[in-house]
DNA sequence: TAGATTGTTAATCGATTAACAATC
DNA sequence: TAGATTGTTAATCGATTAACAATC
C-alpha cells in the first residue's frame, strides 16, 4: 500500500486521473490486484475514466495514518544520520525530525541540518510530552541495542533500524529494519535465479 | 531466505545448533514455515537436534548465489554514498566495493574508505571487463535515473537505489528501491492499525 | 527407551487472477 | 451509442498451518 503511495507521489506530475493498469504498471502488479486493494479500501474510482490521482493519494495516506504529522527522532549522527537528516520528503510525506541524539562529545552540540545534536541522555527528558515517536536507529552495530532501549524507554512507538544487528524490544513497539547485506543477498538471489532460467533455456 | 541467513549470522555466537522453533521466534515466522522453507532447499536438518548453524548458512549463501564474490560500485559519495562505503558487513557477505563514482569536482579525487572517487564518466571503461556488478545508487533524486542509465550502459546486472525515484530500466537489469518515506509509511501503518486494534477492544 | 525435532502430508486459509456486469 | 474502466464474483493458485510418522 506504502508502494501504490510512492507511485501515485511520482505520477502527480502527470494527468490527475489514473488507470488500474497504469499504476499496476508502476508498482508491478496487475491491475486485478490492484483494483483488488484499492476496493479494500472503500475507494471510489470512476468506471470509464481511472482514479483521481490526488483523491486517492489522500484516502491511502488516511489509511497508512498520515493524516496527522508524525514525530521523529534521529540516534546516531555520522554519515548516515546526517544523511538521513538532510533527506527532504519528510515534508510532503507528514513526518518531521524533532530531534537528533549523540554520545560521541564532537558530534553533539554541532548541528546538523539546521538543528542541534544533543546526547543521548536527554532523550528521555525531552520526548516526555510527545505521543506518537518513530525513532530511526543509525548508529555503529555495537550501539544499536542500547539505541533502542533508550528509545524503548523515550517511549517510542515504533523503530526504524539501519544497523545490522537484531534488535531485542518489548512487543508493543514495531521495529523495521534495513540491512544493507540482506537487500545485496536479495538483488543476487533474484539475478542468480534468472540467470539460471535462461541456462535452462539455453541448455533445450 | 536472506532473513534466515540474517537472523542465523546473528545467532552464530551461540550454540552451533538451531531448532526451527528458535529460528523461527529469530525470523517472526511459524516453526512449521522455516521447516517447509528449509526443506525445500533440500537441506538436511537431524530429527531431535535441528540445524547445524554453519552447514545451513553456507547452503543458504549458496542457494543466494553468495558462494562466490560479487562486485559492487557505488554512485554517489554524498553522506548516504560514504556510509554504505564505510559499512563493514561487505566482507563477509561476499561482497566488495570495486568502484565509486560521483560528478562533483570536489569529491571526485577524493578518499573514501581507502579508495580514490572516479568520476562517473569513467565508471564504462572501469567496469568494461567485469562480469556481474551490482550498483548503490547514491545520488540525489534528480541524478537518480541518470545514475542508473550509466550503470545500465556499464553493464550492471542489478541495482539497489535509495534515491526517492521511480527509475526506468530495461526488463533484465534488476532493481531494488528503499525509500525512506515508504519505510516510515509502513511503520506508521503498522502503528496506526495495532492502536484502532487495541481501542476496538478497549471499547467491547 | 524416552524426549526432541525434523520432513512431509493433507487441510486450511488467503491472495491472485480471470472475467464480466455495471456504469461513466 | 460506443469505448473504457471500475467493482466484484467465482475460480484458481499458492502459501501457511496442523499434525504426525520418522528418526536422531
Amino acid at each position: 500500500m506504502p508502494r501504490y503511495l510512492f507511485c501515485l507521489e511520482q505520477f502527480t506530475k502527470g494527468a490527475s486521473t489514473i488507470s488500474s493498469s497504469e499504476l499496476a504498471r508502476l508498482a508491478d502488479e496487475t491491475a486485478a490486484t490492484v483494483r483488488k486493494d484499492l476496493s479494500y479500501l472503500g475507494s471510489h474510482g470512476t468506471r470509464g475514466i481511472g482514479y483521481d490521482v490526488e483523491r486517492l493519494s489522500d484516502t491511502i495516506r488516511q489509511r497508512l495514518g498520515l493524516d496527522r504529522l508524525r514525530d521523529l527522532v534521529i540516534v546516531g549522527l555520522g554519515h548516515l544520520g546526517t544523511a538521513l537528516a538532510n533527506y527532504g520528503g519528510f515534508d510532503e510525506g507528514m513526518f518531521r525530525v524533532v530531534g537528533m541524539y549523540d554520545i560521541d562529545p564532537e558530534i553533539v552540540g554541532s548541528r546538523v541540518g539546521g538543528m542541534v545534536v544533543r546526547h543521548v541522555d536527554d532523550m528521555r527528558s525531552d520526548l516526555a510530552s510527545a505521543d506518537c515517536v518513530f525513532g530511526i536507529i543509525a548508529v555503529p552495530p555495537d550501539a544499536a541495542q542500547e539505541a533502542a532501549d533508550l528509545l524503548v524507554e523515550a517511549g517510542a512507538a515504533g523503530i526504524l533500524s539501519f544497523a545490522p544487528t537484531l534488535l531485542r524490544v518489548p512487543r508493543q513497539v514495531f521495529v523495521r529494519h534495513i540491512d544493507l547485506a540482506t537487500e545485496l543477498h536479495a538483488l543476487s538471489y533474484y539475478v542468480t535465479e534468472r540467470r539460471s532460467h535462461s541456462e535452462r533455456r539455453a541448455a533445450r
